[in-house]
DNA sequence: CATGAATGAGTTTTCATTCAT
DNA sequence: GATGAATGAAAACTCATTCAT
């Protein structure tokens, strides 16, 4: 539950992922310091680094001095920096995406569906800061043909959470006075806030921060 | 309601501006292309490709070619590059203290005084979408010490802003629910969060937008 | 007897120098041109123009060009110019102290080890002119810390000079008239001021020279 | 008796210096802060700078600020940078000058009149290291013509004290064993090298390191 | 699989000097 | 006499990427 995780997947653009799941003995033997195998080095480097001083300020070779592994390494796994920032978005997306299903799909009243998901994203967003910070501040970084694919992907992700909120508005249990999409960017501005201000070390634990900014949509949605 | 605009005072960093202030003709006469002097085209022109392009992503060069001078010139106004960024945010910071000054001093019920200073950061913010997506994006690019200027005058807007919602809270108008502290950042998250979203030829003018920002702020803090 | 000479060590900044010791091999095959490894070549060029212009008037681009290599190379030898500079500093410093060890340690009287210490440092100052013009007129180009370094191992080499000095005025074979410090630092400018005068085409072999100044050195020792 | 001292006579290569040396208030008005005029006060800021930090690390703007004025009046008095270190060197030049043909032309046996002259140089350099350190540190700096013009008066020097040896040899009071020319070289080597470890906080004073030195010189000499 | 030497275009910044006022 | 804005060339250094081994 540190400030970065990078998840149990590996990315390996120049393999197939599914025969390297089974067998454990199939991840690359190269695991010099720790048990960590290298790309999951790589990705976790970049990601402290990246959220520390920035895409741009962060240099491949610091890159693979905190990884523990040389260039070649690094451009054997990934095809270039860019792919290296696309992996972490890639890996934020597909984690929140399946939280906002579980949530959205889950068998209650829409109040508490949406309650359940906009405390969610707070709780893994604060989780995750170094994710989030990347994810705010470098996007712009990603190059055309990727930045198409986050942005596609965020919308879907946008539009997800959108219609729940819709519905609560058709069922007559969420005012109608603002747009369904203007309250869906309202609640994401301060979760992409929270990167700015929220300190592990504060008052709050990231849970509280989550029922407090659930919250308070919930009652700006109230009738 | 241009997307950048640049102030009209002239930064001078080897003197102080007491005694430029007097003599209004004291500005350089040289204007070469258009009538803008200098300084002022190059804070422009690096305002802009800041908001276009990212502190890091933009060049010494594209900048004074931008604003038609030679590099000489640029850091004949400016220390740094880094300084031309801290003139960008001190701009910024300056308008938006007094606009809040202005409403959260009207003698107005605390209500209307909360909701005209959330509505007019939106509507400035807007107006000056540039400078909040540099502010918002490049804060972090700052060196130590400009950063901590400026971190400090954000702290005093902070506070400026929850002072207003505390007062509300101790009347008995706003709820006590959440911690001041968090409605601000809630709402401030919704207001960086404009430079990611809005745009200009979108549905909504930036008035509408803000009131109803405005308004989803003080349905949350419905007692 | 040519003007400069570069030693046979590789400089290699970001590994210790321990590993490569072992493995002859291990210096770079790279050598386009010639056959001389590129450090070396480097090394080599930056002394030559160093001795001829100073540290100052010497562009890197000036270096890598008579080095027939890039700056890049350049920099993945050296962590900067300055560094360069040190290099050189190093391989004198150490050929001298060597060489004073020798004499110093010799099984003689004291008159003919001073004497044989006092004429070397002068034979092996002309025959690297270059790195001597660089030395005494260079050091203050260093940073801090590598000058700290400089002098330091300066000293150590003057003291160990002195000593023989000092131990022959304990013997009553050379005066004490004038203090030993004073006696290496008259000594030593004869042998920086070489550099100014000096010419190979002169008159006076290196040896002769030498002779010329051991023996002004004992006269003016006589008791 | 400060580190280092610029002269009295005001260098004005755009003007005749005789007539301001009469009427006081010819020299220039222009004398801000205290009461020297502009160009010893630019003079004396070079000097300093010049032994401090070296000519190519002193910039324009560093000497002008010291000397409190700006660049333009810099250039109204001196043709260049350049210019300014060409003034320093002739007003050494003179100085020293003067006084080996004071000391040489006494009417003193040869040995008083070496000795003299030996011991005084030493002193006035030592009273103006500055001045010391630039001459021997930056003479390459200059550009050619005027290196040609500094480097024959230093010959004349050398070769007026080079007479006095010879006249010493002559009368048989000096050694022969050495050729002149190298005493004399051997004599300045340690001069030069004052001011690499001289300290004016040392144990020994100015006249204290001259008679020291030039009794090794007359003791080098005896025969 | 992995290395690390090498590239080359790029970066920000400095600076002596000029010139209109 | 003096100003200081502006120039333009050059400075040191960085870095993502390639490729022979």
């Amino acid at each position: 539950m540190g400030r970065s995780s990078v998840g149990n997947r590996v990315p390996r653009p120049t393999r197939t992922e599914s025969d390297t799941e089974r067998r454990v003995a199939a991840v690359p033997r190269t695991t010099d310091g720790d048990g960590t195998p290298v790309p999951q080095r790589l990705l976790a480097a970049a990601t402290r680094l990246f959220a520390e001083q920035g895409y741009d300020r962060t240099s491949v070779q610091e890159i693979v001095e905190a990884a523990g592994v040389t260039k070649g390494a690094l451009y054997h796994y990934f095809g270039s920096k860019d792919d290296l920032l696309h992996e972490v978005y890639a890996r934020v997306l597909r984690l929140q995406q399946e939280r906002l299903d579980h949530f959205a799909g889950a068998d209650e009243p829409i109040e508490k569906r949406l309650r359940g998901a906009a405390a969610d994203v707070v709780v893994t967003t604060i989780e995750n800061l170094d994710d989030a910070s990347i994810f705010f501040r470098s996007m712009h970084h990603l190059g055309p043909e990727k930045n198409k694919q986050v942005r596609a992907e965020r919308r879907r992700y946008h539009e997800r959470f959108r219609a729940l909120i819709e519905e609560g508005q058709r069922e007559g249990v969420f005012s109608t006075a603002t747009p369904a999409d203007l309250v869906v960017d309202y609640h994401f501005g301060s979760v992409h806030h929270l990167s700015t201000w929220y300190r592990p070390d504060g008052p709050l634990s990231p849970q509280e921060v989550a029922d407090h900014l659930a919250d308070l949509l919930l009652r700006a949605l109230r009738p």
